[in-house]
DNA sequence: TTTTAAAGTTAGATGAGTCTAACATTTAAA
DNA sequence: TTTAAATGTTAGACTCATCTAACTTTAAAA
């Protein structure tokens, strides 16, 4: 079966997505960063990087980091709109559950469709958010996020609206659910340790949580 | 009826898909008409054979034809319910026209996701259907189909009500919409032409039509 | 029944995406 | 500032799904 004009292969789209998604953090992207995240060797990746600096995607000089081009991320913005309509879509029309759309979208997105896209974004009114408050960029790639502070950064005794968190695997989410975390809940900060990092947050239900730093700073309150 | 073991690629999916389908009209398949249906030539054919044969999911010796074991059908019952599913939830849940859904159903038929095709299950009522009439394998690869006469069979002066069409892609849809024709309709042959057995009938709004024989034994009414 | 056409098979090549092993460069430590 | 560790690159091999070219078997025609 064969891929459209423009669009790469299912592999390729795995490595813009990633190539984005890790840009966000550095700017730069490595090529140890990216084989550890696509869970393949630094030969495979070096190899790939070749074939998508030939066709304009990224931009790359040996021993020099990864940066996405224009189009690259052009590119990257619409598999990332069709993931999060994919994930709401799963949410709010098929009643599935935050922590368990990821792996169903992961595969979705990948659908070529317009017709089938345009639905899903007018079926759920041109939302702009996913089920886990992340932007949904637009059909030109335009994304309208708000101002936002991770719990890990937030100052003792202050309280915030959680309005996303910024990883949607199964396990985190489980974790979350367990304790008791949706967006939209207000928060307070209690206190933090110092020494690694680690949260005590006042929750909704008005219970004590700990969170530990690598989950604190996946969680986003408005600002 | 599982989707994760022993499942195969993408690629192989669509090989025990078109045998599958092939096999209902002449039980043995030839390398040569499944090269033809999947695009490839037959040297591609005559491999990928081998390794289905390897993996017990088609039955073959060199020089005869190909048939579909037990476990072959089970596979191709399972993606054609995945087929039909996506299809009805397409028109009925997401509006798309009859016509427009076969391409988008092509690539949700390959998603790997229980959950996903249980909802849609679920929120179709365990339709036995799907929009061209064609019936829903169960779960357990149980098909509840109902006795039918293609057009091109029916007495002339007879009539029936159009029940099915056995071909999903646009071209032939777009051909049926032309003229009108739609599932539920009830029809009158008037006329068949002996020579190329081509028929006339009369649809539902009166008008009369003729159908070319391809055509005519595409489309099956009640019997 | 012999010959020819059609269908099927084998052998070997290709491109995509992956790997391991060996080598090169950059960065961090001693 | 030299050396060791980490990171990146090249070369060559492997699997999958495909191809073309050449050969074999079966079926159809003369």
């Amino acid at each position: 079966m064969t891929n459209f004009e423009g669009m790469g292969s299912l592999t390729e789209e795995n490595y813009i997505k990633s190539i984005y998604s890790l840009s966000l953090e550095a700017g730069e992207v490595t090529v140890s960063e990216l084989a550890k995240k696509l869970n393949v060797k630094l030969p495979t990746v070096n190899s790939m990087i070749k074939k998508l600096a030939a066709k304009k995607v990224v931009s790359y000089a040996p021993y020099q980091g990864i940066k996405m081009t224009e189009k690259g991320k052009k590119e990257a913005l619409s598999i990332i709109r069709k993931h999060r309509l994919a994930e709401l879509f799963l949410v709010k029309v098929m009643g599935l559950g935050w922590e368990e759309v990821h792996d169903i979208a992961e595969q979705l997105e990948h659908v070529e469709s317009e017709r089938f896209y345009n639905r899903i974004d007018e079926m759920l009114g041109k939302p702009k958010v996913d089920p886990h408050g992340e932007p949904i960029p637009d059909v030109n790639g335009k994304i309208h996020s708000k101002n936002r502070l991770a719990v890990s950064q937030m100052k003792e005794g202050t309280s915030g609206k959680i309005s996303a968190v910024s990883n949607d695997e199964k396990s985190f989410l489980d974790h979350l659910n367990a304790k008791g975390i949706q967006i939209g809940d207000l928060i307070t900060l209690k206190k933090r340790e110092s020494f690694d990092g680690s949260v005590l947050i006042i929750t909704k239900a008005k219970k004590e949580t700990m969170l530990t730093h690598q989950v604190a700073e996946r969680i986003w309150v408005e600002s």
